[in-house]
DNA sequence: ATGACGTATTCTATACGA
């Protein structure tokens, strides 16, 4: 049976619970994966949720910060959160479906303005989170497996609006593009997204800043839908929901869409 | 080059996002 999965980065479940509504009822993804709800798991309004059909919930979550949830129609079973980077974060949640496949939801670390651990910490961090995860899948190879989340980094160059203006500038630069390049590889990911649309500009991700960001559209590449080589071919179906970046009260960023025929 | 905006908590200020 074919289903469809989305993941968003909300910036606040609480606050966009209408707006996740609208995405389920307009969408109708099977799976929704978020990240930055902003939330205890126990204050996640589940009700809402609950009465459009996503009756099954794994997630993760704290107070003020981070934060990951997986809602599904489908039935899930916890396959647990990892503290990648012992950073004391909910940035990671996975869950498995009754059709054996697990799905691994993250919310890497932004890492900060300063590319440079020695003077930024938070980069540091953001390095040291993706080696974490890049040794995790080495040393237990996923299989029938997809990873999404906003992962915070836009890895090609029509991943950004401006590939040279952005190479200084956290979520762009060589050295995070190489370390999520090796935890792509040691789990033999495929980046789905990019399997479907091989070519050209793509972005999920529009700074509140923009006085109009439809129309400067200095957007990125920070939400990923990523499988494991072994159930890969069956992805398919691959959008950005742009428009819902552009609804009332808005996220800054938009859903990634892909659909699996397993 | 800077700053632009938005959210949550510590709430008329601060930390964080990217």
């Amino acid at each position: 049976m074919p289903f469809t999965l989305a993941t968003w980065n909300i910036n606040s479940v609480r606050l966009r619970e209408s707006i996740v509504c609208k995405l389920l009822e307009e969408e109708a993804p099977d799976v929704l994966c978020l990240q930055e709800c902003k939330s205890p798991v126990d204050k996640i309004p589940m009700d809402q949720f609950r009465a459009l059909g996503y009756t099954h919930m794994v997630a993760r979550g704290q107070k003020g910060y981070n934060g990951v949830a997986i809602l599904s129609k489908l039935p899930l079973v916890d396959a647990g959160g990892e503290d990648y980077a012992s950073l004391g974060h909910a940035r990671h949640v996975a869950a498995t479906l009754e059709n054996g496949v697990t799905i691994h939801n993250f919310y890497v670390p932004a890492g900060g303005d300063v590319p440079d651990r020695e003077v930024n910490e938070k980069f540091g961090q953001k390095l040291d989170y993706l080696t974490e995860v890049r040794d995790a899948f080495h040393a237990n190879r996923p299989e029938k497996s997809i990873l999404v989340g906003d992962l915070n980094i836009a890895p090609r160059e029509d991943d950004v609006w401006n590939h040279k203006n952005l190479l200084k500038i956290v979520s762009h630069t060589p050295i995070e593009v190489k370390h999520l390049a090796e935890t792509q590889e040691s789990g033999k990911w495929v980046d789905i997204t990019r399997q479907d649309i091989p070519e050209g500009l793509l972005y999920s991700w529009w700074s509140y800043r923009a006085k109009d960001w439809d129309e400067a559209d200095k957007g990125r590449r920070l939400d990923h839908v990523w499988a494991t080589s072994d159930i890969a071919n069956a992805g398919h179906g691959s959008r950005v929901l742009r428009a819902a970046r552009g609804w009332e009260k808005p996220s800054d960023h938009a859903p990634v869409f892909a659909t699996f025929d397993l």
